[in-house]
DNA sequence: GATACCTGTATCCTTTAGGATACTTAATTT
DNA sequence: AAATTAAGTATCCTAAAGGATACAGGTATC
């Protein structure tokens, strides 16, 4: 490292990526979060829309989600009573991890293929 | 969702950032690639510039990395045999996930001490 | 000759992530 | 009355991630 300088900026760094795993890591998170972005508001529908994810799974990625203030929960008084799911404005600064996320998928799969 | 096309676009966005997480995801691997990246060669440099890893991770890490093309490892048969590890040119790309990760991480710690 | 450095491996353990399956409760449709 | 839907919870389990500590085998230094 070259200087004391350099080195508290890169500890930051990584604090600043483990931060950001924590909340967004694993592999349901944005998963989660996409399909709810793109329209699916309820359980059933967030579950039909993610190939292999069960019950236990999403029911914890919610809560999760709406603890880091990404999503939020909402009982609708209908009859029945219905629970809509949303994303929350904050959540929109997702977009700016999922994307690059994505790319880079796309481009590994590529590498894979031995296409690189 | 809209259409079957929608559909599956939907679904590859998925897969790919599952891709993604399996290879990048985790508290330690960009950590890392960061630090090698950085000018560490060396297993104990590496080591000692990423707070709170152990031996045993870093180990295990190193070789996922390597076998995802994205490290290499060199033996220098000098007087004493050294271990350099180096980043390959394709783990340059990975500097597209890193930076917006660490741009969002640092979001969301303003966002937890209610500065948004 | 004893001690320390280097690059890990070995062992053991705890925690978290993820998965399979069944069930619940209330309403709704057939 | 029976079957279905909705939104999960309960139970049980396996696998992966992460962590603590010790130690190995070689070289180098005191």
């Amino acid at each position: 490292m070259t200087s004391k300088h350099n080195e508290r900026r890169f500890k930051e760094k990584i604090k600043a990526i483990q931060d950001t795993m924590f909340v967004l890591g694993g592999k349901w998170k944005l998963p989660v979060i996409l399909s709810i972005y793109s329209g699916n508001k309820r359980f059933n529908d967030i579950a039909a829309s993610i190939p292999g994810i069960t019950n236990r799974v999403l029911s914890k990625e919610l809560k999760h989600l709406e603890e880091n203030l990404l999503i939020s929960r909402t009982v609708i008084d209908d009859y029945p009573v219905r629970i809509e799911y949303t994303i929350t404005d904050y959540c929109l600064t997702t977009e700016e991890v999922a994307a690059p996320l994505e790319k880079w998928g796309k481009i590994h799969q590529k590498k894979l293929r031995g296409k690189m």
